[in-house]
DNA sequence: GCGACAG
DNA sequence: ATCTTGTCGC
């Protein structure tokens, strides 16, 4: 990447970050049935395992779909969606399921650009999105309850300038390590995303929302099997029986 | 020059 | 993200 070529991007993030902005509002969690988690691992052999994890209100995990590929790009803060999100899109399209929300690995407006992955992928899909991310990229923290009984909000992450409040730190145990950052992508807001992960946590007890803690366990183990070779790339687009299909 | 820096 | 064994703690 040349210093041009990555100054185009951040244009463009800068462009993309009116809609995604004036996309934000309350949305009705009542009415959300299924939801996909999106996460990806890396393969030594054949780059990017991207995985769209599809689960339901509660967690369930119904059936997944895989994508491999070199990423367009390295890896560059705030730049990740680039990245990413181009395998994402293939994964989605594989799935060919219906789903009401996304759950992305990564920020969504806690961006300098508020163009967080999250929110690129809400935008291309039209459908509301949220990013759920282990680690700060940008913004400062304001703790409000240090010690609140996990899953719960711990604070929030605002922007130093503007005071806007970007993510909900959330903490998911004891240890001071396990927090992650919740901040809305597109098509809902921080109140509603915060409340969706909460529920997602509380689910399965696990350290990640559901739809991406599925995502998650799925593409490593993927990425290690394909490295390993007990696992073909050819085999991976056989379609398996899943819980979709009793259902 | 020194931090900060999603995955 | 990935490279990697033991080890501190509940």
């Amino acid at each position: 990447m040349t210093y041009s070529s990555v100054a185009k991007l951040i244009e463009l993030q800068k462009r993309l970050s009116r809609r995604i902005v004036s996309s934000l509002k309350p949305m009705d969690t009542a009415s959300i049935r299924r939801i996909v988690g999106l996460d990806a691992a890396y393969s030594k052999r054949y780059g990017g395992v991207a995985i769209a994890a599809l689960t339901t209100r509660d967690g369930q995990l119904l059936t997944y779909s895989v994508a491999l590929g070199e990423p367009p790009l390295q890896y560059i803060p705030g730049l990740l969606a680039f990245r990413e999100a181009p395998l994402f899109y293939t994964a989605l399209r594989l799935l060919d399921s219906n789903y009401d929300l996304v759950v992305v690995d990564g920020h969504g407006i806690s961006h300098p650009r508020r163009a967080g992955i999250a929110s690129h992928i809400g935008i291309a899909i039209a459908k509301p999105s949220i990013g759920v991310a282990k680690k700060k990229l940008y913004g400062h923290e304001q703790i409000v309850s240090e010690d609140c009984k996990p899953p719960c909000i711990a604070g929030y992450v605002v922007d130093e300038d503007t005071g806007e409040k970007l993510a909900a730190i959330v903490r998911t145990g004891r240890s001071k390590k396990s927090r992650l950052y919740v901040s809305p992508g597109a098509y809902t807001d921080l109140d509603s995303a915060t409340t969706i992960v909460l529920e997602l946590l509380e689910a399965r007890k696990t350290p990640l929302p559901a739809p991406t803690y599925h995502a998650d366990r799925i593409s490593k183990t993927i990425a290690r099997q394909l490295d390993s070779g007990e696992l073909s790339p050819r085999s991976l687009k056989k379609r398996h029986r899943t819980l979709l299909d009793y259902i």
